[in-house]
DNA sequence: GAGTGGTCTAGACCACTGC
DNA sequence: CAGTGGTCTAGACCACTCG
């Protein structure tokens, strides 16, 4: 991060744009995990350091960091550092998949890819993901077990773009999240998602993948997620069968 | 609320229940909320009373207050005041019925009240709301409307005792969320909620109360409220047909 | 012990509301 | 104008981590 001069044209009330001084800070901060240049999971400089760059108290950097950590895009360790979230992080697993067993504690989950090819944008694919009608894009799907039962297909729509490079090897050959290896392999690190749920019955072949009957019901989940910017990098539509397992969402 | 004496037994290292002092003024407002100290709606004192009240500083108010805002437990507005939150506020409404439509506008909704009987807490529903086997509970079934179409069967479950005095005539001449219903004349003001979400094939009768085929896929949502201190008051089995709408969550 | 984040204070000034 | 929440500062001290 380069240095900076004062920037605080702090503006008593003529100024129609005012935003305070620690949503600047925030804005910087914002622009240089945007631009990549401290990693998922590595520290960033202390407040401190941070207070002496932007020429402001730390009281003023903290309430910066402070409402980052709010957001899950900075993680606070008391006595360690301030470090950017990543999704290697076991914690942030379950941030985005909100599945959990009816009964019995939460089990071992395993994704299995199946296809993953390349494809161009349709209207709605397009749409959803910002990008110009005939773009490539790559389209996997895949299966989620727990406890080694099949419980998701997910079909999952990507720009070609920024994920150039991923294939069906790719992914059968990472442990751990998609969202970690979309992470360290392609410098995209998912911040927030929208997810649309509906009811829907299970096709032929939807159901020989779950080993349940056809037509059972199924719960639709729609999601799109966003990176730094909200900038939308990802659309996929899961099945889920909700024999064993149920969707948990907690309303503050 | 009465005037406090030092509390601050701020104990250096060897407290294992060390808590900062800002979290124990959270404490303190937060069970005069509990007591009803002030209603829904109304100002709390202003940050500056609090702190002289408390003998600590602004800031320490500040903070206290900050977590409960972020809560939804309390409403700051610049200029005039700390608000305890309420759900008479409109914007509270879609903060526990996560539904929109699949295409168009939020259009109007309309809670019609079908049935109101007392009973028995069995077992689960016992257990769920944290009362004894046995002990007095009232159930209301009701339809909800959007835009004039049945959209959701709700089945809810609450606590006798807290509740006494509910009928369906009570239900039916008033105006407004159930919530703030509960709000203004029982004094139990929802705070938290969880819920578990499964794709289920409608039965006869929810299928000719939402004008839907037998069978067809619904969203089983089953919620459970809590008001302070994590009580819990409220249990609610809602069927949503998700032909025009759907279930709607933001992953932070 | 040095360095990090976490708490607390006291005071100044700004922005917004309503009288 | 007085009163409210909102921002910012400077400094003190505490709690935690690690070498």
């Amino acid at each position: 991060m380069l240095e900076f001069a004062l920037m605080a044209q702090q503006s008593t009330k003529d100024s129609p744009t005012f935003s305070p001084l620690y949503r600047q800070i925030k804005g910087f901060i914002l622009q240089a995990l945007e631009a990549g240049e401290w990693r998922p999971g590595e520290a960033i400089p202390s407040e401190m350091d941070l207070a002496a760059r932007f020429n402001v108290s730390q009281g003023t950097v903290r309430k910066a960091i402070d409402e980052m950590a709010a957001e899950n895009l900075l993680l606070r360790r008391q006595g360690k550092g301030t470090f950017v979230a990543s999704h290697a992080d076991p914690r942030a697993f379950f941030r985005f998949l909100r599945l959990i067993p009816l009964k019995g504690d939460i089990d071992q989950s395993k994704s299995v890819p199946l296809e993953c090819w390349r494809a161009k944008a349709g209207q709605e694919a397009a749409r959803t993901l910002g990008i110009k009608l005939g773009d490539p894009i790559i389209i996997v799907r895949r299966v989620l077990q727990f406890g080694g039962k099949p419980v998701v297909v997910d079909e999952i729509y990507l720009p070609g773009e920024i994920f150039a490079g991923l294939t069906l090897e790719v992914l059968k050959d990472y442990q751990g999240s998609l969202y970690s290896l979309f992470e360290s392999r392609f410098g995209v690190r998912m911040v927030r998602a929208e997810e649309r749920i509906r009811a829907v019955a299970a096709d032929r072949a939807t159901a020989e993948l779950l080993r349940i009957a056809e037509t059972s019901p199924l719960l639709s989940v729609e999601r799109v997620s966003y990176t730094y910017g909200n900038k939308p990098v990802e659309w996929r539509r899961g099945l889920y069968s909700t024999a064993d397992h149920c969707y948990f969402n907690e309303l503050g």
